[in-house]
DNA sequence: GGGATTAGAACTACTATGTAGGACTAATGG
DNA sequence: CCATTAGTCCTACATAGTAGTTCTAATCCC
């Protein structure tokens, strides 16, 4: 199962994950998916294609400790495997050389 | 409807349709997705997601003559519209927006 | 110390997108 | 006029995207 196309809101997932580092869970994926794309999903939408994606064995998740919080509930906290980096590089490559050499009209370029 | 998020694989066609320009139709799309990507989809999966951009008004069909060669049936020629330009220009920005800052370990810059 | 309150996770249900394979159609050529 | 061929379209199903709601476990306050 190395070759698993990657869909797009995995990928989005997938990149929030990494720029979280170690404080990447539930809550937190959301915000900063909110905070860099136009996309403000669902806690049912980010909970389910997290599952699904640690059933496929790009991302890896543990329980924290409870922070001593009000509703300071343990976080179920985030990380991405190997074979998931793996996923989204190969999406980057496969992408950006369908890119090649086409400017779009109303992009930057960068 | 003019924030609908593009879907993986229609961006892969459009993009497929961008670069061919006046010559995009089934069979060279289908062409240019194989040699410019890891895919390899059946026509099936092409018309599907062509007819249902169409009906998005993602793209634009008119149907060509008829070439005078042996089964030389007519073709029906694809074209972005506006609209679509503006959803994958879209797309490529968040999506680039979500990137920046990240350095993904195996993937080349560029 | 037990119910109100709260952060956070998980379940259910549904829609949309991705995908294949084969049937259909319209043309030529012998 | 039927075999052959380029090309399109139909049918059916699998997978990904999405929302809303409910469940759970922890503090807080009286």
């Amino acid at each position: 199962m190395a070759d698993t196309p990657l869909g797009e809101f995995e990928q989005v997932v997938l990149l929030a994950i990494f720029r979280l580092g170690e404080n990447a869970y539930g809550v937190t994926i959301r915000e900063e998916i909110a905070a860099h794309t136009d996309r403000d999903p669902s806690p049912g939408a980010l909970y389910t294609t997290l599952a699904r994606m640690e059933e496929k064995g790009l991302v890896k998740s543990r329980l924290g400790d409870p922070t001593p919080d009000r509703g300071g509930r343990a976080k179920r906290f985030v990380k991405i495997t190997p074979s998931g980096l793996d996923a989204v590089a190969r999406a980057q490559r496969s992408y950006q050389n369908l890119l090649r050499g086409i400017s779009l009209p109303g992009l930057a370029h960068g």
